[in-house]
DNA sequence: TCCGTAAGATACGATCCGTATCTTCACAGG
DNA sequence: CCTGTGAAGATACGGATCGTATCTTACGGA
């Protein structure tokens, strides 16, 4: 990865270069082992140019994730509420999977101390999920008249959300049947207690 | 926190000094700025005596933590399930309340990639608050009638502390009124749709 | 062409990990 | 009461990595 002597990237170019090699690194070695220095040499470049733009580790780290993550996917329509968030569910692990438990960790551990990163990463990567639940498949189910907008209160509107997330965070990963038992024993139950119609 | 220079404590009381300090020094500058050289200069004795007793420094939380925490705790009988779910909750709140969101990701973080000290975690201090949920609030709901054993799937049983836990790890505390919402709006509901007379 | 700005290289102080080494004490067994 | 053993306690070390300071060099606009 060493660059030519007589060629030097500037501004979008080189900060772009930079979070791909923060990926690639981050991918190689895990979140614990990364390491500022490797960052810079896998980049071609050094340290202060690194500093010059994110005051911290954790900050690019997060700007390399957020840069990564495929933003506003779309849930397939499948037919069916059960469907859909099994299908919400899974794509929610699959983010997860791309990062990992023990970036996940670190990165909330780094952050929970510095409120302005922490919004930063719910604006940037968390709040997102819970959007497109509402936006795409509560809405959807309730255009079909399997839910009504009543049902949905705030923790029922987290709950999927919640559910995957404390799976990957505790247990690493969240199995297809781990899935399937949060859909059909705990969030569509919860759904219909309120009325819905599943 | 000298020493006098002619007593030299061992075994068991030397050990629950280390602890003793570990808290206190936890207490004062957090998880993150935790050192051992700071523990070991509070207990009045030096790296190696930590060092050969737990085998890093996240080790030495868990078992501080592990000591703090008062263990096997009755959750006292309300009558109804929804009583004493509401308490086991509000205990494990009260748990986590004393540990805190930091040191809770921090040291889920440095454990995430060690199995040993991850076994370690988990028989001191997380299956325990499921075992008091089963041994405890289920058990006396079903002498109730208000369960079934056949109702209580492996997810169901963990379902409490999953809530509560995400809510600690994510928001940083769970107040009274995420409480009756897990209770009133998941869980109930989702022991019901199995059959409970709740 | 020339100059300012940022890139890139290097070195530094500071912190903290985990270990090795050595001396000193407490307790046990004779 | 005396003495040997093993742990306690002090100190120092190598290594990693953080974030910063300093300096030279190249790019690109005027």
């Amino acid at each position: 990865m060493k660059r030519k002597a007589t060629s030097r990237r500037r501004g979008e170019e080189l900060e772009q270069a930079i979070l791909d090699a923060a990926w690639a690194e981050f991918s190689e070695v895990g979140f614990a082992r990364l390491t500022m220095e490797g960052v810079a040499k896998r980049a071609g470049t050094s340290k202060p140019v690194l500093y010059r733009r994110w005051p911290s580790r954790v900050e690019l780290l997060i700007a390399c994730v957020a840069n990564r993550i495929p933003r506003a996917e779309l849930i397939p329509d499948t037919g069916s509420l059960r469907g859909d968030l099994v299908a919400l569910l899974t794509l929610a692990r699959e983010r997860m999977r791309l990062i990992g438990q023990g970036a996940m960790l670190g990165i909330l551990a780094e952050v929970s101390a510095d409120p302005v990163a922490r919004n930063a990463l719910f604006a940037g990567l968390i709040d997102e999920l819970v959007t497109l639940l509402y936006a795409g498949v509560y809405q959807r189910a309730i255009a079909r008249g399997e839910l009504d907008e009543a049902h949905l209160t705030p923790r029922l509107r987290r709950l999927p959300t919640d559910l995957v997330r404390n799976e990957f965070l505790v247990f690493s990963d969240a199995s297809d049947t781990a899935i399937d038992e949060m859909v059909d024993e705990v969030i569509l139950p919860a759904l219909r207690a309120r009325g819905a119609r599943t």
